[in-house]
DNA sequence: ACATTATTTCGGTAATTGCCTAAATAACGA
DNA sequence: TCGTTATTTAGGCAATTACCGAAATAATGT
């Protein structure tokens, strides 16, 4: 769970999942939403595969990300009860 | 809030956080969890404090650490944000 | 004023992070 | 096989982080 935090600590990575959680997106697709050089944005996409934040898969020459939801709910409970929180539902 | 989950990405300060969620402490006692010197502890208070999830309070010669419970409620917030849940209830 | 206790600040070092450009890999179509 | 496109890996550098021991600060009691 650590490395979920430690994968959460940069804003661009959060940015990225954010990205996902609208729809899937290739590397090269999620880079035109940022300034930064793509070997960058692939060093934040190890971070967050190594989170198991998201997933891969390739498709021909481009590969593409994909949320890994259930691994976000993980990491919310894990925050859940960190702050201490009962939950009514999931 | 990025300061927030910058807090969040140490293991020694997400443990500071369940320690004060049970009952405030001072540094002292905190320390006593913990197998770091206490100048280093001393700094991840800070880091806690930077991010408003932990208050102090002077007491005498010691300094109390109580958990800013709203400040976490708002970072479980963000974070919900981030997973993409929507809240029947706070 | 002095000694004691609690905590932080200072000064330094080793490891890690974030960023870049250049080079390597992978898949495809001509 | 060759060139093109998509993406990652390699190599390197500057900034930041995490840690420590020593010194400084703050409050108290004598």
């Amino acid at each position: 769970m650590n490395s979920v935090f430690e994968a959460l600590a940069h804003p661009v990575r959060r940015d990225i999942l954010k990205l996902l959680r609208k729809r899937s997106m290739s590397a090269g697709e999620l880079s035109e939403h940022f300034s930064i050089a793509k070997p960058t944005l692939s060093g934040h996409f190890t971070v967050l595969k190594g989170a198991d934040l998201v997933t891969t898969e390739r498709q021909g020459t481009t590969i593409m990300y994909h949320l890994n939801t259930s691994a976000m709910e993980d990491a919310l409970g894990a925050f859940m009860s960190l702050a201490g929180v009962k939950r009514k539902d999931d």
